[in-house]
DNA sequence: CTTGCTACTTAGAACCATTCCAATTTGTTC
DNA sequence: GAACAAATTGGAATGGTTCTAAGTAGCAAG
């Protein structure tokens, strides 16, 4: 199967030498810690949370990992409004759920069947790379 | 009717004053401004249209006056990614389609039937408030 | 009218997520 | 293990937006 959605921790460096990258302890931790709690932090709760491995890591670096995860198509940035950028590790095709009580983020699957009919409302001669489905609201916490 | 959807220039002083608002020069031109050409101008797109009529206008009222026309539903903002906030006076439910040439915004119409289906995707327990539908990539210019 | 009250505007400072920069460190290749 | 490239780092810079404090303008009695 070509297409990986819930990529290995190894997965990592297979990734980042496909691109012609090195695989870093901080690229390691960063990818790790997005993957080990599937929420959609920002950068800042990132650095956060890799210090506790990495205590030296720059605030920088996490930007730099960030970016580069998400060139090589590991992980997604979402954006809500002008809050800060978040990262999302859920590389299938699914919208967002933002809570306004609680700030957090839950994905929502989308059946392939709706894409296409989303897609199919853009007129002749619109050519859409991307398709981002954002709601917002309150959501319960499901049982 | 009820709902509004091409406001008069008229109907500002109106939505205004049932918020407790006064109707001011400057909120006056801000709108006309982005009633008349329909893009999706950003806050210094709106301050370099509406410095032809307003020279001494500040960058920081634009900012005020734009908040209020959001408050009052007179305008929408809408958030592309990171980059700056563009003002949308299409208050019909619709998508955006950003063209990555260009970096221009067009609307896209939504049948509501459509939407029906979009918000059915949501589990139970997900109540939205709004929904934000957003493509990216390339739209000829249409005959 | 005038005085007082409140809303509104203004210039500039502050904010803050992100990016940039120059210097160092690390990893890889011969 | 020298040489070279890639990656990390701390700190400065950036830029859209918000905040602040001072001034201005419209309205409501008196
Ligand atoms: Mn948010
Ligand atoms: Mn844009
Ligand atoms: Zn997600
Ligand atoms: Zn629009």
């Amino acid at each position: 199967m070509s297409t990986m959605t819930t990529a290995s921790p190894d997965a990592l460096a297979q990734r980042l030498a496909d691109s012609g990258l090195r695989s870093t302890p901080q690229r390691e931790v960063i990818y790790d810690v997005i993957l080990r709690k599937r929420d959609h932090p920002t950068a800042d709760e990132v650095y956060a949370r890799v210090r506790a491995d990495l205590p030296s890591i720059s605030l920088a670096t996490v930007y730099n990992c960030l970016e580069t995860l998400v060139q090589c198509d590991l992980v997604r940035a979402v954006n809500f409004e002008r809050a800060p950028t978040r990262y999302c590790p859920n590389l299938h095709p699914h919208a967002h759920f933002h809570d306004e009580q609680s700030g957090s983020i839950h994905d929502i699957q989308l059946p392939a069947e709706l894409l296409e009919k989303i897609s199919a409302v853009l007129p002749a001669g619109y050519d859409a790379k991307s398709l981002q489905i954002t709601f917002r609201g309150k959501a319960q916490p499901a049982a």
